[in-house]
Formats: structure tokens, C-alpha cells, sequence
DNA sequence: GGGTCTAAAGTGTGATCTCACTTTACGGTA
DNA sequence: TACCGTAAAGTGAGATCACACTTTAGACCC
């Protein structure tokens, strides 16, 4: 590898000043679930906890729940005899099986959301959609992904399930670290707004089915875009 | 309430022997985690760390980690200034909203099931359904209850997807602690094993469609159990 | 140079302790 | 009897420490 840009994930989030009145686990677990949904740390990477808990400038103790916390979500696994906590490296059949879930469920919640969602709220999801779109055109990669979930997260919401909610957030936590390294091409930003332009149309004019397919057409196509760029880390990591 | 036959939760434990090579933490996490699908603690019921490390007799530590874990699943929340972690009472709402995830998502993982089961899966599929149909004769719940969810289990796990399963598990973990309740009439006994059996019989006709209706008809019909409960658990609780 | 052994550094695990806080129980007072 | 205030018990949160283990780095030898 000629020069490594990749910075560490834990330099993008800063000592994390601790506000009181929350527990340090639950902010440092919201955090963490933040930062992997950003996909700001790598499939792969390792989480050690006294280095975690030297970057956040706390003890190993609140870290330690954290992490654990994750692990019981899917978003990070043990690994090595060392049992240290690392980033999931995802297979073929993993991200088959999480996106037809995201199929199914955020489908359904797209559904749910046509007979419930409000004008306010559509305002707000036109809103991350446009902020989406200037992301997209300008390459900004951070702030695409940010509105992408804030898209597809206010839609959902709009669903008033927070079980539901919380199931798709969960899926999402999974395929995050993969999707920063699938979203740069180009070609992912046309297809990907062309479905999000349709759901934004489909919204407005209160049509399930078409609000449906477009979500199911942007997961597949994201889909699709992911399991390349598995393969494509695969054969990179046979350095 | 003239006599309170109820046992508390962690009577039914013991003080659970740790295997060494596993984890404390891992192991305790475990063992609630299936007390909790059986239904061994009621909605509402808390869970003090330090009581529960001396029931299982180690230190609050591992406790604290797997309790902090089932919070993540939502098998527990926080509750009260005090920050106790309890068994969650559910709404009759969040009721609505794991139902409707359960019929998505079972549903979909009984058709892929279809296309995968072997004969042997089935043969231990219809061994659970014969040990239930006779829990169901002798009315003995606590069979009942181990081997509709093994029933259950075995038809998601033919379907080959791991994280599919470890969803609609984490849907059980949240409905375990009213299932018990909803479960000891009669009634709901032979409602369930109807559609039960035709669950069975759609697996050996490998008919798609027929086991999702029978998976389908049999949660539709819990549900409305469960919500039933629901209702007469708050109407008991002013007490 | 290449391989091997060893010591040091790093890892999670679990136990213990202190702290701030809430809940409970008990006493007295009106 | 009802109410209130105080003391005791109980709660989770977080820091720290000892331990067993793995990984890594380096020295040493061939």
C-alpha cells in the first residue's frame, strides 16, 4: 500500500467531553453506534478497551458495557484467543441475509409510514433528501452518508414503530463500516438518488406501493454495490 | 391476591455452575437470556445486581455486562430514579409493533425454510411438535413453552440465515415474560396446536405458502392472547 | 540472513471498593 | 390515625487492581 490516509477510527471522534446527568456507558454507547453506522471504523478493525477508554478519557469500566453492548447488537464480535472486541468482517452470505431483512422491514415500514407521515414531516425528509443530493454532486462522502440515514431514518420514523425502528437501525449498525468504501463511485450516487428522488415523490403523493418499491430498489442496489466491494476488500487484503 | 404461588425468577436458576473456557459474563447472559423466552420472570420484575450476583454466586461484574446486554436487546430498560434494570412492561402498541415484525419476518423465514429443510430437520421439527402436542394434553406449561420455541426454532433454522434468526430471537426474548401468562388456558392450547399441526403437515407437503399461513395464523392468534393478558395484567396491577 | 527462544507489552476478565443517589422503614409528632 | 422527617438499607456507576493469557518485539544463536 502506497501511503495509508486511512486514519485510525477512534482520531474522528476526540476525547468525547462528558456531559452529566447520562451515564459515560450511554454516551459512549450512542457514540460508538453513531460512529459505526458512519462507518467511521473499518470492517476488521480492533477496539481495545484501555486504548478506547485513554481516547474518550475515561475509565475502562463504562467502555467495557459499551463495547459489550455492541457485540450483543451484531456490531462488533470477539476475535482471536485474545477475545479482543474488532469490527465483524462481513461474508457474502451475511450481507444476503441482513439485506433481505432490510427488505422486508423497511419495506414494511415505508408502508406504514405512507398512512401516518405528516407534511411537517415530509418537509424534513425533502429536506435530508436535498442536503443528500448536494452531498452527492459535491462528492462529499461524510455528509452523504450522514443525510442517507437521516433520510431513510426519518421515513421510517414516520412509521411510529420504535421496535421496528430500532430493528432497522440495528441492520444498518452491520453494514455501516462497509458502506463508506462502496458509496465513493460515482455510479452509486446516481442510482442511489434516482431511488431516493422516487421515494420523495412517492411520499408526496401518498402512493405505499411506489414509496415501497423505490426503498426496495435503493437496498438492492446498495446491496449489490456492498458485495463488490467485499470482494474487492478480499482480494486487497492478500497483500 | 389470596396466596402469591409466584416464585420469584431467580428461584428457578440455582446457583448455576460455570464451565470454565467460557466466560462469566457469556455464560450468565446465556442463562437469562433463555429464563427470560421461558418466561421464568414477569413483566415488571427488577433485577438488582448484587442480588442477582449472589443468586448465581460471582461478583457484579459479569452481571452487570449481561444485564447490560439484554438491555441492549430490549429484554430489559432501566426504570425508576433508582436506574434498576427491569423487565419491561409492554404497551399494547410495542405489542402491535413486535407482532408485525414477527409476521414479516417469521413468515419470510418459514418460505426460505422450505427451499432448504432436510428430511432429518424435519423429522426434529415434527419430534418437538409431538413432545408440545402432548404438553398440550397434560397441560403442562412449562414443556409447552420449551418445546413451541424449540418447534418454532428449528423451522427458522432451516432457513440457513443466522442474522434472520437472531432477530426474530430477540422478538421472542421481549414476548417471553408475557407468554407464560397468556398461555395456561386451555383454549389458546388447542387454537395453537391447530395451527401447528398445519405447519407440520405444510412442511412435509414442502408447501410454501401453506406453512407461512400456519406460522402467520399462529402468531395472529397468540397476539390477540398476549394483548388479552395485557389487558387483565392492568386491570390487576390496580390493586 | 534466517530461525528460535525469551522477555516485555498488551489484552480481556473478574473482584473489590467508594461514591452519589434513591428507596424503604421506622420513629416521633401533631 | 395520619403525616412527616430522619436514618438505614439498597441501588447502579465508575475507578482500580490482580490475574491469566496472547501477541509482539528483540536478542541471541546457528
Amino acid at each position: 500500500m502506497a501511503e495509508t490516509l486511512e486514519r485510525d477510527g477512534w482520531s474522528r471522534l476526540g476525547p468525547l467531553a462528558l456531559r452529566e446527568g447520562e451515564t459515560a456507558q450511554a454516551q459512549i454507547y450512542a457514540c460508538l453506534r453513531e460512529a459505526l453506522i458512519s462507518g467511521y471504523f473499518r470492517p476488521g478493525e480492533e477496539m481495545s478497551l484501555r486504548r478506547a477508554a485513554a481516547a474518550l478519557g475515561t475509565s475502562v469500566t463504562p467502555v467495557r458495557e459499551a463495547l459489550r453492548q455492541l457485540e450483543s447488537d451484531g456490531a462488533l464480535e470477539v476475535w482471536g484467543g485474545n477475545r479482543v472486541l474488532r469490527v465483524p468482517i462481513l461474508t457474502a452470505a451475511e450481507l444476503n441475509d441482513i439485506r433481505d431483512i432490510r427488505l422486508n422491514l423497511e419495506g414494511f415500514a415505508a408502508t406504514l409510514a405512507i398512512e401516518q407521515v405528516t407534511g411537517a414531516q415530509i418537509r424534513l425528509i425533502a429536506n435530508a433528501c436535498a442536503v443528500m443530493r448536494r452531498a452527492a454532486n459535491e462528492g462529499n462522502a461524510d455528509l452523504y452518508l450522514e443525510s442517507n440515514w437521516r433520510f431513510h431514518k426519518r421515513i421510517y420514523q414516520a412509521a411510529g414503530r420504535p421496535v421496528l425502528m430500532g430493528v432497522i437501525e440495528g441492520m444498518w449498525l452491520r453494514v455501516g463500516p462497509l458502506i463508506r468504501h462502496a458509496v465513493t463511485t460515482p455510479l452509486h450516487f446516481v442510482r442511489s438518488m434516482e431511488s431516493h428522488d422516487k421515494a420523495e415523490e412517492a411520499l408526496r403523493a401518498r402512493d405505499a406501493a411506489a414509496l415501497q418499491a423505490a426503498i426496495v430498489k435503493d437496498i438492492s442496489d446498495a446491496a449489490m454495490d456492498l458485495g463488490r466491494s467485499l470482494t474487492d476488500n478480499e482480494d486487497g487484503r492478500a497483500h
